[in-house]
DNA sequence: CTTAAGGTTAAACTTAACTTTAATGTCAAT
DNA sequence: ATTGACATTAAAGTTAAGTTTAACCTTAAG
């Protein structure tokens, strides 16, 4: 399939999808006669890894790392060694995206366990301290390193 | 407190602090007679607080429009309301990863499944055209929008 | 044959979120 | 009174992750 029916079907941009490939996240190409580039089937489902991997909080450096040639695994016959890294890897995203909807389902329960007789300042106050978010400027939690300006644009 | 201090409580670097006042994310600061900025004790709770959002997805401009200049203007539905799309958000990232995760697991499967006659090529191809059907590039959903270099570096 | 839709490239531009730099001011201590 | 740590500013620089632009080629349709 051509670049355009690719972007269709993935939702991204052509451009991004070259930008991609410049960046060595997507090896998954060849040229036609004319220069045109060539996708196979799977290439759909690289870039939406990609993009979930992005979205949840994955830099496009940190997947070149963590999802390096699957082309190469693929072509060289070890699909199935690449697509158990590439659970694995979705399993790690996983678990990324749990510990970050935790942090914020512990402050929602803390702000609603506001006693009725609290002001909102001083139950703001009180959440803060609870989620030891006034302590000493140490180590930050794993966090995400996400990007999704995309997602709302 | 000066910024030299409140930066060492809160961990992050002086710069930063006056970027974000400049932003208009801290507006909890007065000058001192020499011109330095000086912060009271809450700032460190607002500071540690706008760190915890970033980490948890929310770009600066969101927390912007979300944080109260002081926290005795919190309003507890805004926050409450921000923190549910939040999650939701990421509940719907969850959902995408498993269906990916599903499809790997489905391919890895059929994989496995291969006829002892078949060629590893042959196989490769007829497993490849039974994936057709992963595209769905419409809508992407809300997604995160943060950044944490600093939490990793 | 012309036109439109889609492909190609390199290079410049954009935005977010900071950091760095440079030039200068303040303050406590030796 | 000089030194060093810390403060100030405006402005320029950086990085990530793309997008936009400009100039050009390919292919199908009328």
């Amino acid at each position: 399939m051509k670049i355009g029916e690719l972007a269709a079907k993935t939702g991204l941009a052509a451009s991004r999808i070259r930008f991609y490939e410049r960046m060595g996240l997507l090896q998954l190409v060849e040229r036609q006669a004319n220069g045109y580039r060539s996708y196979p089937a799977e290439a759909v489902l690289v870039l939406n890894l990609i993009k979930s991997a992005q979205e949840a909080g994955f830099s496009l450096d940190e997947l070149r790392k963590l999802m390096p040639a699957d082309l190469n695994a693929w072509e060289h016959g070890t699909l199935d060694r690449a697509l158990r890294d590439k659970i694995q890897s979705i399993e790690a995203l996983q678990r990324r995206l749990e510990q970050n909807k935790a942090t914020l389902l512990a402050v929602l329960e803390q702000i609603e366990a506001k006693p009725e007789d609290m002001s909102c300042a001083a139950n703001a106050r009180r959440v803060l301290s609870n989620m030891g978010l006034d302590g000493e400027g140490g180590e930050a939690s794993p966090g995400l390193t996400a990007k999704a300006r995309n997602s709302k644009a």
